[in-house]
DNA sequence: AATCACTCCAACCGCTGCGTT
DNA sequence: GAACGCAGCGGTTGGAGTGAT
């Protein structure tokens, strides 16, 4: 599979595309070990690699680099996902620096296999979704009535913000729900309810290992070496501050 | 056993933002 | 300020794998 590519100073030269072999992942692993990230439209011409700039930094930012975790999304991953999603909508990117060991690619990729569903749901679909809704509308409802008690509305103060208004309408549209989406409903109603506390603490500049270590669980998500106010689920350690 | 639907994942494409000239 | 090139981001596609029918 070869075609033409332009941009990133490729001129007309043809790049090739596809999947990397074993060799050409070797090759980009050694140029960046060598010369460090950036400058990837350079390393077709210094690396031996017949491959756009463009190509070379998806690689290696998407499966060569290291800290990468494998496997699957955990629960507590996907909380966040969809927390942070609600607060910024798209972008992948932002919520992949809360994730560490996952791209904004595979979150992405994630997002729209289990949230973004096609077309209309079947009757089984429907019938849970209504379900959890009227769950979910009963714990707002309830956490109204002690917002109000307490004369202050974190949700309101959430909902001020225009930018997480658009992106909750957006996310709603895109899943043809109330948010946060409906998926598996046994952890949502917990979440929901400490959305607006939990989402009033971080904004886009809280830097991730503000919320966790991800190096000190061991391979069944036990504790190494338990630092003061974290607790270990998954593989990673979570601030206290943040488990839902 | 065959087919279909769905999930997962890697990769490509186009666009945008930013720095440099 | 305009033009250009690079880096990064988000959307999309396509293939492989897997489970259900």
């Amino acid at each position: 599979m070869v075609g033409l590519m332009m941009g990133w100073g490729a001129g007309q030269k043809v790049w090739r595309k596809g999947p990397w072999t074993p060799e050409e992942d070797k090759l980009l692993t050694e140029y960046v070990s060598l010369n460090g990230e950036g400058r990837w439209s350079s390393v077709a011409r210094t690396a031996g690699l017949n491959r756009s700039g463009k190509s070379c930094r998806l690689r290696w930012v998407n499966y060569l680099r290291p800290g990468l975790k494998k496997g699957h999304i955990t629960p507590q991953e996907e909380g966040i996902i969809i927390e942070l999603h609600a607060l910024w909508g798209n972008k992948w990117s932002t919520i992949a620096r809360y994730l560490p060991g996952r791209t904004d690619n595979e979150i992405k990729n994630y997002w729209r296999t289990h949230f973004k569903k096609k077309g209309k749901p079947s009757q089984k679909q429907l019938e849970k979704r209504t379900k959890t809704q009227l769950l979910l509308q009963k714990q707002f409802q309830q956490q109204e009535n002690t917002t109000m008690i307490n004369n202050s509305s974190p949700n309101e103060e959430l909902l001020s913000n225009e930018s997480t208004t658009e992106s909750t309408a957006q996310a709603t549209q895109e899943t043809g729900s109330m948010y946060p989406p409906v998926v598996d409903d046994h952890w949502l109603p917990v979440m929901y309810q400490d959305l607006a506390s939990w989402c009033e603490t971080i904004t886009e500049d809280t830097p991730w290992d503000g919320l966790w270590n991800h190096d000190d669980c061991n391979d069944n998500g036990n504790p190494y070496d338990q630092p003061n106010g974290y607790s270990c689920g998954g593989n990673n350690w979570y601030n206290e501050e943040y488990i839902f």
